[in-house]
DNA sequence: ATCCCTTGCCGGAACGTTCCGGCAGCGGAT
DNA sequence: ATCCGCTGCCGGAACGTTCCGGCAAGGGAT
């Protein structure tokens, strides 16, 4: 407030230099004497030099700044919010700054003139801002693959959800379960694409029946109970669901409470054999449920609502912060030369198991 | 990619006059013939001229975007999620990125040269990050005010949380309770503060006892039904618990359940009256509760976690967009000197009953 | 002693925009 | 006819950086 902004020429002056020498030495670029160096920086230091970012940025033709894009449909989604912020710290440690894009997407156009490069989450192909950033002129670094028409080859930073699916079915099996069924979420994100193959496929791998239905990308509990309630219903042999959106698990819990099915357990109390079950309930779609008989429940997705269900919900930790993190890392090192614009990093995901898979 | 950036000079040939008069056409400013300005923007827009927003920035001394700052602690809150899209959609009206600030707040020194305003959203008085960007030198709008040491006056956009929390008081003794308890947040920020003594002071005005236990500004549903089950134990003639922080909700759901009161409904069943049950429950803290007994809850804060409980919980709904939206437009009014900087504007909430607080 | 190469530093020219002062031309008032 | 003021346009000069070419000074090799 008081003094006026100190500028590269402030610092020079002071120091007895010029001003070429000065951003020299702050940029370690140059030949400058590590003596003067040392004496420039400190000077700078001590007038509280501040770089214009304009100017640096209008004079290196760069902005400074990548954009965020997270899917329209999505907002509301706490699993979002923490990939934020993990993308926005790592961002900010190579000195860029993180802006916000609108989902409706506006004028894709004008989007390079604002920033030096993309982040474009779970692209959906449906998403009609999505190819205008794809092609916006600056790199751009999709978190998971982008599925839809013109796909040229961009960097991504992927998980493999297949695997991290199959686990969830193993892990079921394991616990007893003959009948898993999967809650597969809608839409052409490679997340939802992944997901819905590989519920097919691992069945056919096993020789084991698995019931599949479809809900929302972004699923309600209330949609998940609706579902889960049907599907228990017509299927009743199904001794484990697995539920993919994220937040939506309390309703297969509801449903199964609605239905007497025990959570975290499976078999009717006896044994572990379920075979029987089938007869028993079937026809009873509204009805009170067969009290004991178990049901095994997990989610594709962590977060505060498979965390803190009762019981707890196995699920699977798509680590969301770190996520954001090496999405934005990758994006640092494409602008920084040190990756391969079309680079594809994987990301790991790991196995919560809780009480509703079984005891501890 | 093909053709070169077209700049402010490329349009002056193409139109054939200076690069002063370009820019004048396009601003708006200085004076220019109505039918040159009319064929300067053809021009421009023919040959697709963006301006250059760094070299702008630079002459004009503005950077073009403002900074976002939400809550360290919160910032797995879907609450915030809504909040900053609406914020972004507002800025983007007005030309302006929206740079998400990590939560950790680095220098606040060096903000000010990266942005023309701040948004700081439901500021602690904890925050250490937050002084730094109140004095950063750039318009400020809090989202609520900020109770810390040293708040010089600056621009908010306020909720009045007591008539909020007293709407809901009103609400449930309307329906029938008698003895209504507040789970209030922690914490210094002004939404929790304001709550904390409305709690307090309602009582006193109403000449009814309220109870009030504190638990965490972000506290997950696991906290919230522990705080109710001791809650309910030592004080079994309440009989509507409200609840403040975001989605913690299920947990006061979850505590009635295990206590067996049934939520929705007042009284035991035969009547309205209340009091008789305080001694028919005392002393019977962790045990299955008295079926039969009713319990009205409610939360202070809308969104996924009470819209889809069983039951729905009656919720005030603090439209997080719209407020978003309002934080931002205000900023924008500033900057835009449309208002002066210590502006304070109201943002509505409204109630949402649900079943959770009696029969619709 | 001469030459060359390296080191350390400097001046100037961009980058693309906005804004200020100025300069023609012209119509109307004196 | 002279002068004034207004309109429409233009040419610089910034804004604060980075980067390129160049220039002295010094030291080693010839």
């Amino acid at each position: 407030m008081t003094s006026r902004t100190v500028t590269l020429l402030d610092v020079a002056r002071a120091a007895g230099v010029s001003k070429s020498t000065v951003s020299d030495a702050l940029q370690g670029s140059g030949r400058v004497a590590t003596e003067t160096r040392d004496r420039v920086r400190a000077v700078a230091a001590e007038l509280g030099y501040r770089p214009n970012s304009a100017a640096r940025r209008l004079r290196r033709a760069s902005t400074g700044a990548v954009g965020l894009h997270l899917p329209a449909t999505a907002t509301r989604l706490d699993y979002y919010m923490n990939l934020a912020f993990g993308a926005v710290e790592r961002a900010q440690e190579d000195g860029l700054d993180m802006v916000l894009l609108a989902p409706s997407g506006a004028a894709g156009g004008r989007i390079a003139s604002r920033v030096d490069g993309l982040l474009v989450i779970d692209p959906e192909a449906g998403d009609s801002a999505v190819p205008g950033l794809l092609d916006a002129g600056v790199p751009v670094v999709t978190g998971e693959r982008y599925l839809g028409p013109a796909a040229g080859p961009s960097a991504a930073v992927v998980c493999d959800n297949a695997a991290s699916l199959t686990a969830l079915l193993d892990h079921v099996t394991d616990r007893g379960a003959r009948r898993p069924a999967v809650l597969a979420p809608s839409g052409s994100s490679a997340w939802a694409t992944a997901l819905r193959a590989t519920a097919r496929s691992w069945g056919l791998a096993h020789g084991v029946e698995v019931a599949v239905r479809t809900v929302p990308f972004a699923a309600t509990p209330a949609e998940a109970e609706e579902t889960t309630r049907a599907l228990l219903a017509a299927a009743p042999a199904v001794d484990a669901v697995i539920c993919a959106p994220d937040g939506s698990a309390p309703g297969v819990l509801r449903a199964a409470a609605a239905l007497g099915r025990e959570v975290g357990r499976v078999g009717d109390g006896a044994g572990q054999e379920v075979g029987l079950d089938a007869g028993r309930q079937a026809g009873r779609p509204g009805g009170s449920g067969t009290p004991g008989t178990g049901l095994l429940v997990a989610s594709c997705v962590d977060g505060p609502a498979p965390r803190n269900a009762e019981p707890p919900v196995t699920a699977v930790d798509l680590r969301p912060a770190a996520y954001g993190r090496a999405c934005a890392e990758l994006l640092c090192d494409i602008l920084a030369d040190r990756a391969a614009p079309d680079t594809v990093r994987r990301h790991a995901w790991s196995l919560e198991t809780r009480a509703s898979t079984g005891p501890a």
